[in-house]
DNA sequence: CTCTATGCAAATAATTTGCAAGCAC
DNA sequence: GTGCTTGCAAATTATTTGCATAGAG
């Protein structure tokens, strides 16, 4: 199981499809920020995404990072996640199963957790607060094994 | 059940017990802060704080809320929350159930959810992910009765 | 060729830091 | 009086906005 070089790997068809659909036109920019993101093992800030992108050798202005990631959110390809962070993290969204992280509050790193109890819960909180609820937020915070 | 007056009303006396016992100073501007947290049905913004401070003719610098604000979360006196605002909220925890919160996504109302099916799954994300799991911030979000 | 997307400059917003003066105890 | 607290100024950091130009389809 080889680690394809990233400039190489390419984009899952359907997020490009997506964006078509939708009248997004497919700039370099756009097509790295998404070959990034599904690459990354954890989620990432704009500022990260802009360091990931230098070393693709893709120049991309900040202000445009915020602004892919906005789009991509608005299409629903990307999720934003805080972790008390001071900053926003994003992730692929697409094609993945619905998850959840767990941040380690000494060395920072995020890992996901496969788990999520709220689909039938979503029903109890609408009863309780007569929300039509759509969406929720949800991490954990801990010690990784190392920092333990 | 009639409404207090905001200046009137006594701080719980175990907040200030609790800053006390650990070399804090109660200080005008902490009292004032911890009663209006107190008192408030739902999480304040640094922002809205210092307007509620001077609603209650308690002149505090700005710099002084975002200290104040962290000693309170440091002693475990307040939470911090975050709705996807760009901001940061603060709600008495001390003395509290403990619980979540739902926003709408269309005014901004943020009412309590008065459950949390996450005690017995901490220990499952332990298991997952080998971290020793200490909190987590879980947060609905969607559309208020009058949004609908 | 047309209209969206990006770059650059500048503005906003939230929050943090340094230091001298103020006030709780 | 002594040291924690606060105010004021200024710096930082994250993110947004305006506008002219570049580039995708």
């Amino acid at each position: 199981m080889q680690e394809p070089r990233q400039e190489d790997k390419p984009i899952a068809g359907q997020l490009v499809t997506h964006l078509r659909a939708q009248g997004y036109r497919l700039t370099r920019a756009r097509k790295a920020i998404l070959g990034i993101l599904e690459q990354s093992k954890y989620p990432l800030s704009a500022s990260e995404l802009h360091v990931a992108l230098q070393r693709a050798h893709v120049a991309a202005d900040r202000v445009t990072i915020y602004r892919i990631l906005t789009s991509l959110n608005t299409l629903g390809l990307v999720a934003r996640l805080e972790f008390q962070e001071g900053q926003i993290r994003y992730e692929i969204r697409h094609g993945r199963a619905h998850h959840h992280h767990i941040r380690c509050q000494g060395c920072g790193r995020i890992v996901d957790v496969m788990l999520c109890p709220l689909k039938r819960l979503s029903a109890l909180v609408a009863r309780q607060t007569r929300f039509q609820v759509d969406s929720h937020a949800l991490e954990f915070f801990g010690w990784c094994p190392k920092c333990q």
